[in-house]
DNA sequence: AGCACGCCGACT
DNA sequence: GTCGGCGTGCTC
C-alpha cells in the first residue's frame, strides 16, 4: 500500500472552501497519472466530491515542510475533467494575486471565478458539455475561418473627430512599442464625444494581429446599446457575453468560447474580468467609475484595478473610459507636469461629436424659493423648473426628471401617536409603495400590506413622510395636466421586459416626462430629451461617505449627457439642479462642465483628509447577534494587531463603530477603518492579522459573532 | 461552506 | 426507546 502510493504522483489542488475554515492554499492528492498547474479535477474533501483547480503540478517540487508529508495519508483525485487546455499561468497568478490582495483563501476565488456550472459538473458530464462545445465549434468554423463571413460586407466605419484619431495614435504609438505597454491609458471624453468608437478601433487592431478582445461594461442590461454596436461592428466574429444574467449553461459555453480561444471578443461585467484568454491582446473598462465594479460580497474585489494588474501581468495594453473618472485614476492620470505622477496616460477627448453642446446648466436655488402653506410640503418642483417643462411638452420634446429614491413615500408617520414605519428586523424605514399597497423594507426584503390604520393607535390618518418616484409620477402628471407621464426604476424593472417596452414607448415618443433613478442616467440614448433635472441632488453633499460627493458629480453629468444627444436639439437643452446650496462648488464645476476643476477640489480635500487616492483603507467589517458581541470582537482584533501597526508607523486602527444601517434582518453589524499611507504596509498588516483575525473570530463565535471580512479598498466607509 | 459527530427534549 | 434541535470541529 505504501508501495503503490509513492508510485503516484502528487498534486496540490484548490478547492473551494472560504476564508474562515483555515485552508488557505492548496491540498495534497495522489493521482495516478501526470498532472500539471491548471487542470481540472473532483477531488474528496471530508465526505463530499468536489470540483478544483492543479495550483501545483505533479513534476513541481514541494517544500521540505510538505515533503515530510506521510503519503499513505494523502486522498486520491477523484477524476480529472480532461479536453480544456490547463488555465494558464497567466490566469493562476491573476487569481492568486486578488486572493492575496482582498484576503481571501486561493480556493475560493479560483472556484468563484469559474462559471457556477463548472462546478457541478461531475467527468461525464463534462465530457459532454466539451463534446457539445466542439460540435458548435465545427459548425461556424467553416463560415468564420473561410472568412467568408468576414468580407462579406465590411461595415462603414464612422469618421474620426480629430481628437477620436488622436486619442488612437496616442495608443498605437505606446502599445506598439515594447515600453509603452504597462502603462494604462485613461480615456477621458465627455459623453457623447465617441468614446466608444476609439475602444472600437482598438479592439479591430487587435482583431487583426489575431488577437482577443475583453470589453468590460458596468451592467450589461442597462448597455444593450453597446452590446448591440460591438456586434454591428464585428459581424463574423465570434462575440460571447459574461454576466450573471446569462443562465448558467448559457455562461459555461461562454466561458469555454472564450477560454479556447474562440470568441473573439468578450464583452462583461465585472466577473468577467477573469475570463481566461489565451490570446488576448486589448483590455477595455468602460464607464471606469463605476461602482459597480467593486464586488459587494464574499470577495470584494475591484474589477477595474484587477484588470490594470492583468493587463501588465499580460503585457497587453488597458484603456479605463470615463466622463468623470474615479478620483484614483484621475490621480493616476496626472501628468508629472500637472504635478501627478504620471503612472496612467491620460488621453482627452473633451468635444462632443457632431459638435453637440453639453445641456445649460441651470441651478435652481430653492432656499429663496417660497415655501409652502404652514405645515405643508414644498411642491416637488420648483416653478420655473415646471414651467420649463410644461414648455417642452407644449413642444413635444421630452423630460428626464430624476430622483433617487424609488417606492411613493420612504416612510409613513402617524400624526396622532408618532408611530412611523420601521422596520422590525433592520434599523430602517420601511418605504411606502402605493402601486401595490405595501411597507417594503429594502434592506431585508420584508414586505407587508400597508395599515389601513396605524397600528399603535388606530389612527386612520397616515401621513407619507417625504417623496419617492412613484410619488413624484403622481405628482407630476397632477402638475401637468394632458402630459404623459412615465417612470424607470428598479420596481418598473424587475419584471422581464418591462425595462425594453418603457424603453420602446419613450424612444416612440409615448412618452412626454419620464421618472427615474439613477439607472437610467446611465447608458441610454433618448435623442428627443432635451432638459434634464436632479430633483433632490444635495444628500450627496453632506453625506457621511466621503465618495459621496464625487458619484454625485459623475452622476449629474452622465445624467445632462442624456439631453442633446441629437445635434439639432442640442442647442436648446438644459440640465436643472434644485439645490439649497447654489453656491457649492459641486454645482460650481457643474455648471462649467469642468470636471478637472471639480477633481482638483475633491483631491485637495482628500489629500487633507488623508483619504484615497493619497491613503490606503481596509474596512474589517463584523455581524454579531448583539452590536456589542460585534464590536467586542472589532476592538480584540484591534488589539491585537496594534503593535504590528505601531511597528510599521505607517498604518493607523480606528475604533469600532455601528455601519450605517446598523441591523439588518436582525443581524448587528459595525465596522473597523484601518488607513495607511502606504499601500504596502497595509498589504503587510493585513497578511500578519489574517491568522490572528481567524484564531479571535473563533473564540467569539459563543459570544454571538456571527461573520466576519476584511473589505480591501471600500468604496463606501 | 458542507457535513459530520454529539448530547439533550417531545413523539411513535 | 427513536427523531431531531443546532453547538463544535474538520476537511489533504
Amino acid at each position: 500500500m505504501f508501495d503503490a502510493a509513492q508510485a503516484l504522483h502528487r498534486v496540490g489542488v484548490v478547492v473551494d472552501a472560504p476564508q474562515h475554515s483555515g485552508l488557505w492554499g492548496p491540498l495534497d492528492y495522489l493521482c495516478d497519472r501526470p498532472l500539471v498547474a491548471g487542470d481540472l479535477v473532483r477531488v474528496p474533501l471530508g465526505k463530499r466530491v468536489v470540483t478544483g483547480v492543479v495550483w501545483r503540478g505533479s513534476e513541481e517540487a514541494v517544500g521540505d515542510e510538505a515533503q515530510a508529508f506521510d503519503a499513505s495519508q494523502l486522498k486520491a483525485v477523484t477524476e480529472v475533467l480532461d479536453g480544456l487546455p490547463p488555465l494558464s499561468a497567466a490566469w493562476r497568478q491573476l487569481v492568486q494575486f486578488a486572493a492575496s490582495y482582498y484576503q481571501r483563501s486561493l480556493g475560493e476565488m479560483a472556484l468563484m471565478v469559474l462559471p457556477p456550472e463548472l462546478r457541478q459538473l461531475d467527468a461525464v458530464q463534462w465530457a459532454r458539455r466539451i463534446k457539445r462545445r466542439d460540435k458548435t465549434l465545427g459548425g461556424d468554423a467553416r463560415s468564420t475561418d473561410e472568412g467568408a463571413a468576414l468580407d462579406a460586407e465590411p461595415p462603414r466605419l464612422p469618421e474620426l473627430t480629430e481628437q477620436q484619431s488622436q486619442a488612437l495614435a496616442q495608443i498605437a504609438a505606446m502599445a506598439d512599442s515594447q515600453q509603452g505597454c504597462d502603462k494604462p491609458f485613461l480615456l477621458w471624453g465627455s459623453t457623447g464625444s465617441g468614446k466608444t468608437e476609439v475602444y472600437l478601433r482598438q479592439a479591430q487592431r487587435a482583431m487583426d494581429a489575431g488577437q482577443q478582445v475583453l470589453m468590460m461594461v458596468p451592467e450589461i442590461n442597462l448597455t444593450p446599446q453597446l452590446e448591440a454596436r460591438v456586434a454591428e461592428r464585428f459581424a463574423g466574429r465570434r462575440i460571447v457575453s459574461l454576466h450573471s444574467g446569462l443562465t448558467p449553461a448559457q455562461r459555461l459555453r461562454n466561458w469555454l468560447m472564450a477560454q479556447g480561444g474562440h470568441a473573439d471578443v468578450v464583452l462583461g461585467t465585472r466577473l468577467s474580468v477573469f475570463t481566461p484568454l489565451p490570446r488576448l491582446g486589448l483590455i477595455v473598462v468602460d464607464e471606469e467609475h463605476d461602482p459597480s465594479y467593486k464586488q459587494q460580497d464574499g470577495a470584494r474585489y475591484s474589477a477595474r484595478d484587477l484588470a490594470v494588474y492583468r493587463a501588465r501581468l499580460e503585457k497587453v495594453p488597458v484603456i479605463l473610459g470615463s466622463a468623470t473618472p474615479s478620483l484614483e485614476s484621475w490621480y493616476n492620470a496626472l501628468p508629472v507636469s500637472e504635478g501627478g505622477v504620471g503612472r496612467y496616460v491620460r488621453l482627452d477627448m473633451p468635444a462632443r461629436v457632431g459638435d453637440g453642446a453639453m445641456p445649460q446648466v441651470k441651478v435652481v436655488d430653492l432656499s429663496r424659493a417660497p415655501r409652502g402653506a404652514h405645515g405643508q410640503e414644498p411642491p416637488p418642483l420648483a416653478r420655473e423648473l415646471l414651467q420649463a417643462i410644461t414648455q417642452r411638452v407644449e413642444r413635444g420634446e421630452q423630460s428626464l426628471v430624476l430622483l433617487n429614491r424609488r417606492g411613493y413615500a420612504p416612510v409613513l408617520h402617524c400624526s396622532d401617536c408618532g408611530w412611523k414605519s420601521g422596520c422590525p428586523h433592520c434599523s430602517a424605514w420601511r418605504v411606502f409603495h402605493k402601486v401595490d399597497r405595501t411597507l417594503r423594507c429594502h434592506h431585508c426584503g420584508l414586505s407587508e400590506r400597508v395599515p389601513r390604520a396605524c397600528p399603535d393607535c388606530g389612527n386612520t390618518d397616515i401621513s407619507s413622510v417625504g417623496r419617492g418616484t412613484e410619488r413624484l409620477e403622481e405628482q407630476l402628471a397632477e402638475a401637468l395636466p394632458g402630459a404623459r407621464v412615465g417612470r424607470i426604476d428598479a420596481d418598473v424593472t424587475k419584471h422581464k421586459g418591462a425595462l425594453e417596452a418603457q424603453l420602446a414607448s419613450v424612444h416612440a415618443g409615448e412618452v412626454d416626462v419620464l421618472v427615474g433613478t439613477q439607472m437610467v442616467a446611465k447608458g441610454h440614448d433618448f435623442r428627443r430629451i432635451t432638459l434634464v433635472a436632479a430633483v433632490n441632488p444635495d444628500a450627496a453633499l453632506f453625506a457621511s461617505d466621503f465618495r459621496a460627493a464625487e458619484r454625485q458629480f459623475a452622476l449629474l453629468l452622465q445624467a445632462a449627457g442624456r439631453a442633446g444627444r441629437d445635434a439639432g436639439v442640442a442647442a436648446g437643452s438644459e440640465m436643472w439642479v434644485q439645490t439649497h446650496h447654489p453656491v457649492h462648488p459641486l454645482y460650481d464645476a457643474l455648471r462649467r462642465y469642468d470636471y478637472a476643476d471639480f477633481a482638483a477640489q475633491q483631491l485637495k480635500e482628500r489629500a487633507m483628509a488623508g483619504l484615497p487616492p493619497y491613503a490606503s483603507l481596509a474596512m474589517l467589517r463584523a455581524e454579531g447577534k448583539t452590536q456589542e458581541a460585534a464590536q467586542a470582537f472589532l476592538l480584540e482584533a484591534a488589539q491585537a494587531v496594534q503593535h504590528l501597526a505601531d511597528a510599521t508607523g505607517l498604518v493607523s486602527l480606528y475604533p469600532p463603530v455601528p455601519t450605517p444601517v446598523q441591523r439588518v434582518a436582525n443581524v448587528e453589524r459595525a465596522q473597523l477603518m484601518i488607513e495607511a499611507s502606504q499601500r504596502a504596509a497595509l498589504q503587510r498588516l493585513l497578511v500578519a492579522a489574517q491568522p490572528i483575525w481567524l484564531a479571535l473570530a473563533q473564540k467569539n463565535r459563543r459570544n454571538g459573532l456571527i461573520r466576519w471580512a476584511v473589505d480591501v479598498d471600500p468604496l463606501a466607509i
